[in-house]
RNA sequence: CGGGACGUGGCGCAGCUUGGUAGCGCGCAUCGUUCGGGACGAUGAGGUCGCCGGUUCAAAUCCGGCCGUCCCGACCA
């Protein structure tokens, strides 16, 4: 391609809008421009590393014995009724009305639609399947943010298969593991897998590749000795065990003033640290109130209440609602004696004695809470946050906690999809049973994002040269120079022959603006062709990600460079 | 959905408090001089000041409503 003829908008200055640097460096670079909340127009740049994405997924994905299809975009609202997803995922469902009335949705996933496709599967002779489309998806985000990161409208790589039972699926999960693990090593990314909470899927086992990075939105637990690491959604730790000291026969029941909160509570003459209070929090599940009970110094993990109950949606209780089921506001609150609402208590109160607690008597406490003897624990669960520090639940060595982007998940459906759309096959023994699923998403955009954070610098994108848009810019130094326009054109059509992707920077601009454009969309090679090289015969080589320069005589440039970039590829 | 900010040529911004001919930088076009790390000069094109309504002789500016975008939080396969 020539820049002169390219449409590659580049800006000088940072778009105001822009925050995370993906987001800033792919607009800047002329890669994308957004027209609307969480919707963006992937501009030649873009598409071009898209494009190379795609077809290092497609690669992967068809090695694992995938074959590929394309699904819908646009579904009836009646097959998301089906498997109560219609309710479930409601609010990002895009949804619209089509002439004759029925309602339509436009697609945030799709496995429904590959379920309805899977009924047509009716022996068990023709299993295992694997399926999968490279697809618009569609997602009504509350809050689209930072460019390409979280976004309304995106490309997915989804594929689903089909097994006759779990050794099936397992074999399946693994190969999807190790087939994202290359993938992601091709992009240029580093994914770490990670346990992660299956949420509304209802699955069983679930690992999200999370790319560790600033700008995400997932927080993982990571063990730097073992390896262990799970999304902090799940993410368990070990702790010291605490001894309480011997306490009364019975709870007290004291004044306390002005306290609020367990900082208030543990400063209190007569308090508690925070680690020997009881603290209780009223939560609503799916219109059920319930008392949730954890350590005082210890938060809640939401998605682990979640997925402990099965409960779809949860929301902390309304102080109107938390007076009418306790008798008293939040910061006085306790589970000594309640009866009625179910009393859900962390793991890590078991056998503890002697705490404190709120008395459900506003600035009022209680001391002495033996939890096993005075607190009728409906069930008992993991339900607090890891922090970074804790022990690692594998080795017990120091956990750390990192923000990261989520660029796959795969999960293991089971049989929730056939089950509700009657996908089922006849078995050996002729009996009929359903299909046993998995899901695998990979985020196309995500991952282009993902890539660039990872890989750039205060001047601009740094690609990996497999995914880069183009492997070689020429930079014509003096385009009105015979000489060097000669000796770049002919480098031009020797490496398109050679089949690298090259770009010849031949516009009427200065060699600066030339040098900072090729920078900031961070093509991985650089031949400058210039007249100061060419009268020593030369021509210079520079390498973006390192900065490292060498010159190259005219005769060989075109074998070096080729050369390079096939064994950078 | 709650909190905050913003909306003025393609991009980045000023002007609004105190109503009176719409400005600056970059970019863009033409010409000239320049030319190996974002040149300089001259001339020029380009704007329903987010939208609707109100106040006023007069609204980018004041008032009301709406829309849009970003950030924080809630939310989130």
């Amino acid at each position: 391609m020539r820049w002169s003829q390219a449409f590659i908008p580049t800006l000088r200055d940072d778009p105001a809008d822009a925050d995370a640097v993906s987001h800033r460096l792919l607009v800047r670079g002329g890669y994308i421009r957004q027209l609307m909340a969480g919707v963006y127009s992937v501009l030649p740049l873009g598409f071009r590393v898209r494009a190379k994405i795609i077809r290092i997924i497609r690669e992967e994905i068809d090695a694992i014995g995938g074959q590929e299809l394309l699904l819908p975009a646009l579904h009836p609202r009646e097959i998301w009724e089906r498997t109560g997803r219609f309710e479930s995922m409601g609010e990002i469902l895009f949804t619209l009305d089509d002439l004759r009335g029925g309602d339509a949705v436009l697609g945030p996933t799709h496995e429904e639609i590959f379920t309805s496709l899977a009924t047509e599967i009716t022996s068990y002779r023709h299993l295992p399947q694997l399926w999968y489309q490279i697809q618009t998806k569609f997602r009504d985000e509350a809050r689209p943010k930072s460019g390409l990161l979280r976004v309304r409208e995106f490309t997915m790589k989804d594929s689903y298969s089909f097994d006759l039972d779990d050794a099936g699926l397992d074999l399946q999960f693994d190969r999807h593991f190790a087939a994202y693990s290359n993938i992601f090593r091709r992009i240029g990314v580093t994914a770490i897998p990670v346990e992660a909470s299956s949420g509304a899927m209802g699955g069983t086992d679930s690992i999200e590749f999370i790319v560790p990075s600033p700008a995400g939105e997932d927080d993982v637990a990571h063990c730097p000795a073992c390896d262990y690491a799970a999304n902090v959604e799940r993410a368990t730790s070990t702790l010291p065990r605490i001894e309480d000291p011997v306490g009364p026969a019975q709870p007290e029941r004291f004044p306390t003033p002005g306290v609020r909160t367990i900082a208030d509570l543990a400063a209190f003459e007569g308090g508690a640290a925070g680690d020997r209070q009881i603290k209780t929090l009223v939560y609503v599940l799916d219109g059920e109130p319930v008392l949730v009970l954890l350590r005082g110094d210890h938060e809640l993990q939401e998605q682990k209440l979640l997925d402990e109950t099965g409960t779809v949606e949860a929301r902390s209780g309304h102080p109107e609602e938390i007076r009418e089921l306790l008798g008293a506001d939040a910061g006085s609150l306790g589970a000594v004696g309640v009866e009625g609402p179910r009393i859900l208590a962390d793991l890590q109160l078991a056998e503890r004695t002697n705490m404190v607690t709120g008395a459900n008597i506003d600035e009022h406490h209680l001391r002495g809470v033996d939890v096993g003897r005075d607190i009728a624990v409906s069930e008992w669960m993991d339900l607090r946050t890891v922090v970074a520090g804790e022990g690692c639940p594998v080795c017990g060595e120091p956990l750390e906690v990192l923000r990261g982007i989520e660029a796959g998940h795969i999960f293991k459906l089971g049989t929730k999809f056939s089950e509700a759309l009657g996908a089922t096959v006849l078995d050996a023994d002729g009996v009929s049973v359903p299909l046993v699923m998995g899901s695998y998403g990979i985020g196309v955009e995500r991952n282009l994002a993902a890539a660039v954070e990872m890989n750039h610098d205060d001047r601009g994108i740094v690609w990996p040269v497999s995914i880069a848009p183009y492997e070689v810019v020429i930079t014509v130094v003096k385009p009105d120079d015979d000489d060097t326009v000669t000796v770049a054109d002919r480098l031009y059509e020797d490496l398109l022959a050679a089949d690298v992707d090259v770009l010849i920077d031949d516009r009427a601009e200065r060699p600066g603006v030339k040098f900072t454009d090729a920078e900031l969309i961070g093509v991985p090679y650089r031949v400058t062709v210039g007249p100061r090289g060419l009268a020593d015969g030369v021509v210079e080589l520079t390498v973006r990600r390192t900065g490292e320069r060498s010159e190259l005589a005219v005769e060989d440039a075109q074998d070096v460079v080729a050369n390079l970039v096939r064994s950078s590829r």
